[in-house]
DNA sequence: TTACAAGTTCGAGCGCACTCTAAGTCAAGG
DNA sequence: CCTTGACTTAGAGTGCGCTCGAACTTGTAA
């Protein structure tokens, strides 16, 4: 598989796949004939996996590290099992975070069905920046 | 209250406060005596809620976009109702996606608990690579 | 009243994760 | 053979969301 077909079985660029390369998350692919790079599928599963990593907000650092273990072999596994355990409690706690946000912007939406106070305090501050927008104190918003 | 009190309030610096005020995320605050920013607590909910749509990833241009609908009163709220509901149901989405790289980590990290399959398919790459290297096609991977 | 902490503006700089350009090489179909 | 499109490298550029620095002014407690 060339860089191109691979391109698009991730729906990563040839470009991405190559920096990703540069950077040392994928491994040194072997240039078959002449330069050009040359894949097997099991490139597949790991690309796949860095997706699953990147989705959770994993930062390429994090990545790289594991990466990094990754190419030492079986004698790291337990250093690559803490890794992802200490990332998964991270995703966890985001996942609740998020659920708790989700709740207030349930209520948020609810009140515009419903107009009620929260207009009426959302609008205060909005006010005051109108009058100062008047008297000159303010600039109107730019796009 | 100065920006100093807001920022301890707020755990954003002075500095992502007046950049925010500049961008127009936040209105313009009132400038009391002199030079110098006067917020009352009411600022407190609406950064609160920005940072609620931070959390749940919202860009600044769509925050915007929400402050500019904000500021111009009442009659926005469809809008705003509207940006919301989009918003919410992104965020729902990115949960459940979320929600299956998790399933997908805690196989992962089972795997490496059993040491099994996993294991040998993961570091069939690796050895490519380590061969790229013996073989000085592949430089080692830095820091 | 003097010291110094906290405020001001403007603009430059940074870290991340790509993304693109330029200038060239190579491979496969007509 | 020739064209065309995919590939190569090194390095520069981009967009986001801050973050910081410089140079200066203002507020406050001893």
């Amino acid at each position: 598989m060339k860089i191109g077909d691979l391109a698009r079985r991730t729906g990563l660029s040839t470009h991405t796949i190559r920096y990703y390369e540069r950077i040392g998350l994928l491994p040194y692919a072997s240039r078959a004939s002449s330069q050009q790079r040359e894949y097997d599928a099991s490139i597949l599963v790991w690309i796949e996996f860095l997706g699953r990593l990147k989705t959770t907000g994993m930062p390429i650092r994090d990545k790289l590290r594991y990466a990094r273990l990754r190419e030492r072999g079986p004698e790291t596994q337990e250093d690559r099992r803490i890794l992802l355990e200490e990332h998964r409690t991270r995703v966890r706690t985001h996942i609740a975070e998020l659920q708790a946000c989700l709740a207030v912007l349930d209520t948020k939406i609810a009140g515009y069905a419903g107009s009620d106070m929260v207009e009426k305090i959302d609008d205060a501050a909005t006010e005051r920046r109108k009058r100062a927008v008047r008297e000159g104190l303010a600039r109107p918003l730019r796009d």
